[in-house]
DNA sequence: GCGACTGTACCGACCGGACGGTTCAGCCGC
DNA sequence: GCGGCTGAACCGTCCGGTCGGTACAGTCGC
């Protein structure tokens, strides 16, 4: 018999994609599985091929989304103080993006972890769209060391996280990032 | 046929963990298998499974290795200076280490991916070795934030490389080196 | 207004190969 | 003769991907 879930809270594309990452954070980017995701998500499995016809596809649309979602929070957020928005107002909204941690944001990145393990080639789409943004922050007054220092200590701070290697309580991590964001702030200022 | 490797450089257990370092490296963590590492380390997977009697015991051993080394390398610098190392000295050391680009280190930190996509408990380890080495660096005169800041910048660094993120240029990164380096020396005088 | 047809979204059994792991007889240099 | 492997067969499970089908909303000719 035919089941169809009581109004599934999101649509079906997106539910897949939330298990995708939340799997990876909780398993580890080698036990992200198309039955496992299809499971999930409470989705079968066909039903997960018939949005991602394969695994790479998948996870091409993990980090899509995960980039595409980091753009337009920081967009938002930007948008929300009015005006065109500044490099040194980007930068540091970007700053605060990256460390929020809600709950929805939080699994993000997991998109990075699954493409690195499952198909490295998939990171050099990331990897320009980092060096865009390399590109910007260096032209900031504050100049490149300065900038590409704190967005470095930025991706520690996530990385870590991601990789379950940061020990820092939560104490300790409001600290760092309260300091990254000024950190951030100062590299808008002349040396 | 029986071939031998002709004067295997180095014992077959060193040689299965370069193979595994390396493989996780050129192919991503989700392809580090049995067969392929003993393949790639000219071992046969009997002998594989005579050193490590499972891949989480090849994972285990892949992560020691990785952290006794780096312990090992701050210890050896340190003492050609001669006399106890002071705590400063450790810190600035183990920057220099960790952004060190030999290349038989270059593959050191793929355990870390390794274990995180393949048993993330695994990482147990390391974040409590990395525990005590921020308590060290806490008591640093130039306070937590300074040195931890620093640290996540070094740890964003190698973790970004490691994950193909990293867009910098060899002179870029160079530039980045000598400014980590000076950061944590910093990291000794009073702020 | 109704039957034929189309497109979208999804199901779940199934297949072939890969993977982790086992077993075991044997070889080879120290 | 024993520690340190080799080489190969084998097992059960898992995994990515295929495929034939189902439910159903919409639409178009008549």
């Amino acid at each position: 018999m035919y089941f169809r879930n009581p109004i599934p809270s999101q649509p079906a594309r997106e539910r897949l994609l939330d298990a995708a990452d939340r799997l990876v954070l909780e398993t580890g980017a080698g036990h992200l599985t198309l039955d496992a995701v299809a499971k999930f998500a409470g989705v079968s499995k066909g039903g997960l091929l018939y949005h991602f016809p394969s695994k790479d596809s998948l996870l091409e649309a993990m980090l899509e989304r995960y980039l595409n979602d980091v753009e337009a929070q920081v967009a938002t957020r930007c948008a929300r103080r009015g005006g065109a928005p500044t490099r040194i107002e980007q930068f540091r909204e970007r700053v605060r993006v990256l460390l929020e941690l809600r709950p929805e944001r939080r699994a993000a990145g997991a998109a990075l972890l699954a493409a690195s393990a499952d198909k490295p080639a998939l990171m050099a789409h990331c990897r320009r769209s980092y060096r865009e943004f390399v590109d910007e922050i260096a032209t900031l007054p504050g100049g490149f060391e300065r900038a590409a220092l704190v967005q470095l200590a930025v991706d520690g701070l996530v990385l870590g996280e991601l990789l379950q290697l940061s020990p820092y309580t939560s104490g300790e991590r409001s600290r760092l990032v309260k300091a990254l964001i000024k950190a951030a702030d100062q590299c808008g200022r002349m040396q």
